[in-house]
DNA sequence: TTGTACGCGTTATCAT
DNA sequence: ATGATAACGCGTACAA
């Protein structure tokens, strides 16, 4: 079934059932008709191949993700596609994993099928030795790229992100201000995203005068579902003499972990020991007491990055950089309302 | 950039080009050599559209998946893919929620992009009442359909399942046989894979000749990150009062609930509740105590049924229906070596 | 308002 | 072993 099919039954030219399709207002209201019942009983669609060749477009958008099975990411990526897809744009999905070279190969695979725009979700795509991003720039020649909670400066390249920094400061303030002076800070990852919180913890230490200690800023390396792993990792910690009384975590998980090692240990929380996650997920709620969390608004920002992708694609004007707040969610691993002396 | 450019710089035929790309043999090495260098020089390569429309094929795979954030169906999506690429096939996403209309709405889409197979994600695609299935039967006619934890019996549908219901009777048997008799059955999917499980509850239930009692089967409409939710909703029937020394989930959300609740309310796990989940999620280990549940190895499952999907595509013989065990996962939540009396 | 004819970049079928 | 050429199905400039 061709559109030649649809014109011969019509009794018009394929023109003109192009015109009908493609809802040109110089067609005959009656001769529109016509064809639009013949293509209704035909149950014709045109060929996307076809279509795809002539405009040179598939409306199809790349979505690169190291891991679509990570809490956060997930999110991301559904987020991400119902927004393009009511859009009016597919999405072609690649999972890559963390190494460089697959990301580079994942990348190439969607230009080759010609993907209007490559979605880079997460912040580990940019990496911190510079010249490692030059597959992102030499992509960016052919197509925008719209990076997720990453920061690149390049042409064609647009960034959606939330302030992680100050999302992050401002929640080891509320622990410092609630009296917790020994905050173990605990990270999972040395994006640029991860960076920048790490770096809020350290402003909030500095602003309020607190002594700047590498033991207390762990990083833990083990896989991204292994709580028990981070329980262990702490009680190691704890038996090496390391005394504290917040954890700031960047990443849930990590969190959850604290809360587990402190039950474990006969540690009351928040009594004993103050906990804040980040991502305010899933883990948050399933823990007992619920973890106080950052919510940096995933689908805000997501939302956002689409709006500014398809703007693009129609060539309208479009910020190269949005930047969001993100939120402390409170809850009952923190007691930010009474002052308790350690 | 085009096949022309490629076969003007190298002096020879577009067809001869096309066959050096496509690795046929009937081309002479040094001609061959001539046409790959000038292709390396060039970064050429071929047109995917065009190459779609004359092969009638661009090597995709539409994903259907009604939320590709929940926890399960995540990581469903991300072996799925993985798999496809690694066999030479993209992955077009298409998230379409839990209402019937939306997945046919997505399904039309996925075809009139003209993929060459559908893989349809968890087994609430398959609806209860037989006709509502029909957008099955059609999508068939055109392309092989890929059913994961679901079982429909139709011409060129492919069905990849865990047995449900043996292995949620083992779990059952494996309670009852450690003295619990009062078990209570939680669920929130009534979809084919949901009944199985519940059918699985029963069955073990009757071998023993403990009463089927409808109270003790209970359905929580909430939603599937509601964990507070479930809480509450336990603690309500606890208050009606109904007892119940074990809780069967078919979920490990549902599951990390009622490990929730029993720490609200003073219960001790295994003590006074054991508590078993259904998916072996990070859900599991995130808890304290950590929940025994059944794991139904989903990656296996993925990965067959990504083989089978491109052995079809290629015109291989394949098994319509492939069916794999589950496995309980011993944890915390109950202790099955010892014979507690309630 | 409508129709003709060409171009999009491949693959594949014939000849040679 | 290689080359010329016809599909593939659509959009569109140009002609009518």
């Amino acid at each position: 079934m061709t559109i030649y099919d649809i014109s011969r039954q019509a009794g018009v030219s394929i023109a003109t059932v192009s015109r009908v399709l493609n809802g040109s207002t110089n067609v005959k209201p009656k001769t529109r008709k016509k064809v639009m019942d013949v293509i209704e009983q035909c149950g014709y669609t045109p060929n996307a191949f076809a279509r795809g060749l002539g405009l040179d477009s598939m409306n199809t958008v790349g979505i690169l993700c190291a891991d679509s099975s990570d809490l956060y990411l997930a999110k991301a990526v559904y987020f991400i596609e119902r927004n393009l897809r009511f859009g009016g744009y597919h999405s072609i999905l690649c999972c890559t994993g963390y190494i460089l070279e697959d990301k580079k190969t994942a990348l190439a695979l969607l230009l080759n099928q010609r993907v209007d725009a490559v979605i880079m979700v997460g912040s580990n795509f940019v990496e911190a030795d510079a010249g490692d991003n030059q597959y992102i720039f030499d992509a960016a020649k052919q197509v925008p790229i719209m990076l997720l909670n990453a920061d690149l400066d390049c042409n064609n390249v647009y960034c959606t992100m939330c302030d992680d920094f100050k999302a992050m400061q401002e929640a080891a303030l509320a622990m410092i201000k609630n009296g917790i002076t020994d905050i173990l800070y605990l990270y999972n990852s040395t994006s640029y995203s991860g960076m920048k919180k790490l770096n809020g913890y350290l402003s909030a230490c500095i602003m309020k005068d607190l002594p700047i200690n590498k033991q207390y800023q762990q990083f833990f390396s083990g896989s991204r579902e292994d709580i028990d792993g981070v329980c262990r990792f702490l009680s190691d910690l704890r038996k090496k003499g390391l005394e504290f009384h917040g954890v700031l975590a960047a990443e849930d998980m990590l969190a959850a972990g604290a809360i587990k090692y402190a039950k474990l240990n006969g540690l009351s929380v928040p009594g004993d020991l103050s906990v804040i996650g980040y991502n305010n997920s899933l883990l948050t709620t399933c823990s007992e007491p619920e973890i106080s969390s950052v919510d940096n608004h995933l689908e805000t920002l997501c939302s956002q990055l689409v709006k500014t992708c398809i703007g693009i694609l129609n060539h309208e004007e479009m910020p190269q950089k949005t930047i969001f707040s993100g939120e402390l969610i409170e809850r009952a691993s923190t007691d930010f309302n009474i002052n308790s002396i350690k």
